[in-house]
RNA sequence: GCCCCCGUAGCUCAGGGGAUAGAGCGUUCGCCUCCUAAGCGAAGGGCCGCAGGUUCGAAUCCUGCCGGGGGCACCA
């Protein structure tokens, strides 16, 4: 037992780390054997105890050596009573660990004077180049662009917490066929190209050009000729093209700005930015052999890669017509991420249908030498967003929602959810709406696998009840209620956390785990997770809340104690949601 | 034809080698003279798509099927 030891000081990180190590250390030990993994996981439900090793069943069979002998030889060797109050076998040979209170009341207090709340920092910084967003020029935002915007902008804001250096690159689709198409439309329609032009209006010229595209070979013909100048630079082609860019950026900056979404101008490099160096790419691969002509068009074949009849798939570097295609783009694009902006990591947040694409360009550009192996390059994907009838999310004349119409809804939904809540002025009310609603639909494409599709809700998103924002954010204004009431300010660790009560002690661990959950959700670049965490949380909470007094409590050390607790599960929440990019109002 | 993703409670989803598979919604039943009831508690609900295999142990790993989605030569 444990009460002569003093307990373990405050410890940054993991906290299932620091037992996975007495784990080892005491193997060694007893049994002379390096343990590569003590497996040690939080405890199943009912078992009683916080965490277990799963180690000495699989050791067991190692040594030749009953499991539960094995569990008996590490848990004598044990010397973790600065950390646990009591350590069982049960079973087969699950070593089980119960964390002592004054260790958990501890970390709690520690967290809370922790500006990072206890999540520690890579002891291997990278440069991470984090692609997302990634929208259109003359296209409005729709719900496609989503989920990249909303995943990519967590990851962003995850690695950096973690300590990663990430530079995000909004690959913005500036150029190519389309514009050819469009501009040649532009032209048609209104030679004076000077006029100014929505985002709107251009969303609707795009639509029009796509038309006459598909159904006038002249235009078609026209179009293509129309891209070739741009790509040579013809200056009226480009002046146009550049009052379209700007326009959409300024559209593009307008929903990021709704959206709550750090990107800014400069993190804009678009297709266009690389169309000087395309030429060179070409010429590269060409001269290295690494490219070939193949149907007239210039081919590079990363290994690995066959069609539907069997034969090696193509990149194809340049068309037969001599323009080049987002291969040749994303080829320069991850060139230039590996060797001039020296990425350790290169993450592309990409829906999943440009799987094979980017493990041929990935495959290609290692092919060629330009991202070294030591560089990882990692496609994030992501489902589809469906509606409400399992199929693609479209308005109901069949086109895609446009991004800002469905953010709008969403904050118009929250408000009147708010609209009754008395003790807001109309001011604070609209804050509120705003990070409700917006909240709502990230937490919604946050909260699940991002690889599965998913249903977009209103009903469910906006929901009080389960894991949804409002939820979390719910309990959040109710602790900054409480402190109100307590006459208190937010509490930043007075060391004053006593862990007594059921409902205080299972808070108490839910808290010392954000670093685990923060760190799991980094290293899968699964922001999921740390959902799934913040949600577990804000339910220990509530049950703490209906069975522990705080502001109300008359012993004042237990008073002192849950309002710390309070105080604590805030922080945490505040700094999880921020992590996810979502904002917490201290009054709903 | 080949490749990728998905299949867990009526619905929406967690869990991705460990003990008795968990939430929320919906259903049924409780809880506001008490810090925000936008809340909390309880009950009921499961051949974890199917079949083999690996393992002391499989919802989890492997193989093959079935079902759904996506991709596979000059659109991006």
């Amino acid at each position: 037992m444990s009460a002569e030891t003093a307990p373990l000081a405050y410890v940054r990180g993991d906290i299932a780390e620091i037992l996975a190590q007495r784990v080892r250390d005491a193997a060694h030990r007893s049994l002379n054997v390096e343990l590569a993994d003590a497996l040690i996981r939080p405890s199943s439900a009912g078992r009683g105890g916080d965490y277990q090793s799963n180690a000495a069943m699989s050791l067991g069979k190692k040594l030749g050596q009953a499991p539960r002998v094995v569990a008996e030889a590490i848990v004598s060797a044990l010397r973790a009573d600065d950390v646990t109050s009591e350590v069982t076998i049960g079973g087969p040979g699950f070593i089980n660990f119960v964390l002592r209170d004054d260790w958990l009341a501890a970390q709690v207090s520690g967290q809370l004077a922790d500006t990072q709340l206890g999540v520690p920092q890579s002891a291997h910084p990278k440069r991470v180049v984090l692609d997302l967003s990634g929208p259109n020029v003359s296209k409005e935002m729709h719900v496609g662009h989503l989920r990249s915007t909303i995943i990519g902008d967590a990851l962003v804001r995850l690695l950096r917490a973690v300590g990663h250096e990430v530079i995000p690159q909004n690959h913005v689709g500036d150029w190519g066929t389309p514009f050819g198409m469009l501009l040649e439309h532009l032209h048609d329609v209104d030679s004076a190209s000077g006029a100014k032009h929505s985002i709107s209006d251009l969303n609707t010229f795009y639509q029009q050009a796509r038309t006459k595209f598909d159904a006038d070979e002249d235009f078609a013909e026209r179009a293509r000729r129309r891209v070739v100048a741009l790509q040579g630079g013809e200056p009226d082609t480009l002046a146009l093209w550049k009052e379209l860019f700007e326009e959409s950026e300024r559209h593009f900056m307008a929903v990021y700005e709704l959206l709550g979404v750090g990107l800014t101008p400069q993190d804009t490099k678009g297709e266009s930015s690389y169309n000087d160096v395309l030429p060179e790419i070409a010429a590269e691969l060409e001269d290295r052999k690494l490219a070939v002509i193949s149907g007239g068009a210039l081919c590079a074949f990363p290994k690995g890669f066959t069609n539907k009849e069997g034969e090696p798939m193509p990149l194809i570097i340049r068309k037969s017509d001599g323009g080049y295609t987002y291969d040749t783009t994303d080829m320069a694009t991850a060139k230039y991420r590996a060797q001039v902006l020296k990425a350790d990591d290169m993450i592309y947040v990409v829906d999943a249908g440009q799987n094979l694409h980017f493990e041929m360009i990935f495959t290609m550009a290692r092919e060629a030498g330009w991202v070294p192996d030591s560089t990882r390059t990692v496609h994030v994907t992501f489902g589809v967003v469906l509606g409400e009838d399992g199929k693609r999310l479209r308005t109901r004349a069949g086109d895609s929602v446009k991004l800002v119409d469905l953010l709008e809804e969403a904050v118009e939904r929250a408000g009147e959810v708010v609209a009754d809540r008395s003790e807001l002025s109309p001011q604070e009310r609209a804050e509120v709406a705003r990070a409700v609603g917006i909240g709502a639909v990230k937490y919604a494409d946050l909260s699940s696998d991002r690889d599965k599709d998913y249903i977009f809700s209103w009903k469910r998103m906006l929901a009080m009840d389960g894991n949804t924002a409002v939820y979390l954010q719910y309990a959040n204004a109710r602790i900054h209620s409480v402190l109100r009431k307590a006459g208190s300010a937010v509490s930043t660790g007075g060391g004053s956390v006593m862990v007594d009560a059921p409902a205080e002690r299972a808070l108490a661990l839910s808290l010392a785990r954000f670093p685990a959950a923060v760190l799991s959700a980094v290293e899968n670049l699964q922001p999921h997770r740390l959902c799934t965490y913040l949600y577990e949380l804000a339910t220990a909470f509530s049950h703490f809340y209906e069975t522990c007094p705080i502001a109300n409590e008359t012993n004042e050390k237990v008073r002192a104690s849950r309002l710390e607790l309070s105080s604590a599960t805030s922080a945490v929440l505040e700094k999880g949601l921020d992590l996810l990019g979502i904002a917490t109002p201290h009054r709903l």
